[in-house]
RNA sequence: GGAGGGAUUCCCGAGCUGGUCAAAGGGGGCAGACUGUAAAUCUGCUGGCGAUGCCUUCGUAGGUUCGAAUCCUACUCCCUCCA
């Protein structure tokens, strides 16, 4: 190897194996990589995913910028939507059964799917593809062909299988078939590599075996590390609640971020922030020394993340507008204004029971004087503490209900 | 194929010797205090209704009873064990 082929290497790999939890193997990349660069034949990286959750997330986030630094470097990015495969029930979910989706219901995830990573990777160089293209095809004695390359003990290696197999609870045979699945995936992609979360290890590994016995070299599976949720407990998920969407809005994003548990802040400024790695070094230590106040932190944390989906204008509007609610408690800037009907409204003298439902900031009328008693509603600033109250209202003002929930007051037509 | 267990309010889960059960406890959620926006902690609330009472809820449909989540019958769906 020649020292220039070599440098390019190494400035390959430096920026490939950074913020990745584990890679099988690191010298099988090096070497996909010098034989591209001498060749001038890019590496088709894989990323598969579930096409029955088109929300893109930060926790997948993490995986896409893996992803990105490959189509930077000129790599040939493929964007896998596992179609066919979201018809059989996710072994690694909680045996829940995935939805069966209709075509029109893939399609419009796809575009889902586009739409939401052109923040991160360019859609013109992705090549974009389902898997049902080369599954739906297969006969059943293709099946037991592809079935027939894996056994069963090795099956049970896996995790989930292995503790389900021994405390006796159902393993449907189907299950066995996705991992196949997924390998296949790898086959018919001629994958060099496959990204994925350090959960997705056996599937990946799977891939590998496979392209063995279908006599291609095996892909390097890159896994990157699992973002914990806002919880700071459990991995983030939309099912947990505890996500931040790339395609949250720059204010919604902006607040969610705030809202990490301070032990994770590290993590997120790590995976998910857009800040260069010393950046992300120096900002660590200040915290473990305390020369940097944890809010702050997270501010800036905040603030980098919001300007890596929707630009350093949002970011900074996003900021002041939560300064704005949270540090100074005051309405926010658009505050969202409901229009109270003729009968509601009562002339300007409306039961504050009544208000607060039509104003949808509670439920039912229970609801509402459960928060008025609790001392939770403000009219204009002031509290409300008589459920049965009849107060005066005019156009504009402004009713809350506990911090954070605003309704500005418009008298409807009808 | 055989034997048995279960379905309860947003979730988990008590209650099931019939009334005192809108139904314990926990979780989640909401509100209040504290604060860094938090987290943790503490307190309260958590079916509906202009309400010291009334209405609807305990898998579905019937029945017994003055009265049923609690007893009986049928049905539906889950689960466990044996084969």
């Amino acid at each position: 190897m020649s020292a220039v082929l070599q440098r390019k290497v190494r400035e390959q790999m430096d920026i490939l194996l950074s913020g990745v939890a584990e890679i099988i193997s690191i010298d099988e990349l090096e070497a996909k990589v010098a034989r591209s660069l001498q060749t001038g034949e890019p590496l088709r990286v894989k990323l598969g995913t579930d096409p029955s959750r088109p929300d893109i997330h930060l926790g997948h986030a993490v995986v896409y910028r893996k992803l990105a630094q490959f189509q930077k470097l000129g790599h040939q990015v493929i964007f896998l939507i596992g179609d066919f495969t979201g018809m059989v029930g996710d072994p690694t979910g909680k045996s829940s059964t995935r939805p069966a989706l209709t075509r029109e219901e893939v399609e419009e995830n796809a575009r889902s799917f586009v739409a939401q990573f052109k923040a991160l990777l360019d859609p013109e160089r992705t090549e974009l593809r389902f898997n049902s293209e080369w599954l739906a095809k297969m006969s059943f004695r293709d099946v037991i062909d592809l079935a027939s390359r894996y056994t069963v003990a090795r099956m049970l290696e896996r995790d989930d299988f292995a503790k389900r197999f021994a405390t006796q609870r159902p393993i449907g045979i189907h299950e066995f078939l996705y991992p196949l699945m997924q390998g296949y995936d790898s086959v018919a992609l001629r994958a060099d590599v496959e990204l994925g979360g350090t959960d997705q290890k056996f599937n990946l590994l799977v891939g590998r075996e496979l392209q063995r016995e279908w006599g291609q070299e095996p892909q390097v599976v890159m896994m990157m590390p699992l973002l914990v949720g806002l919880d700071g407990v459990q991995k983030m998920s939309k099912s947990l609640d505890n996500y931040v969407a790339i395609a949250d809005p720059p204010a919604v994003m902006y607040g969610k971020i705030m809202s990490v548990a301070d032990a994770v802040m590290p993590m997120y400024f790590q995976l998910a922030s857009g800040l260069p790695p010393e950046e992300v070094r120096r900002v660590q230590q200040q915290l473990s020394e305390g020369t940097l106040h944890p809010r702050d932190a997270k501010r800036m944390l905040a603030k980098s993340v919001v300007e890596l989906y929707h630009g350093t204008e949002a970011a900074e509007a996003a900021e002041q507008e939560f300064d704005r609610v949270f540090r100074q408690h005051l309405a926010p800037e658009d505050t969202p204004e409901v229009q109270i009907s003729a009968a509601d409204w009562a002339d300007g003298h409306p039961w504050i029971v009544r208000l607060l439902v039509a104003a949808g900031l509670a439920g039912s009328s229970s609801e509402a004087r459960r928060l008025i008693q609790q001392g939770g509603v403000r009219l204009n600033g002031n509290q409300v503490t008589d459920a049965d109250a009849h107060l005066e209202i005019k156009e504009g003002d402004l009713l809350q209900v506990g911090r954070r929930r605003f309704a500005r007051l418009r008298r409807g037509r009808a």
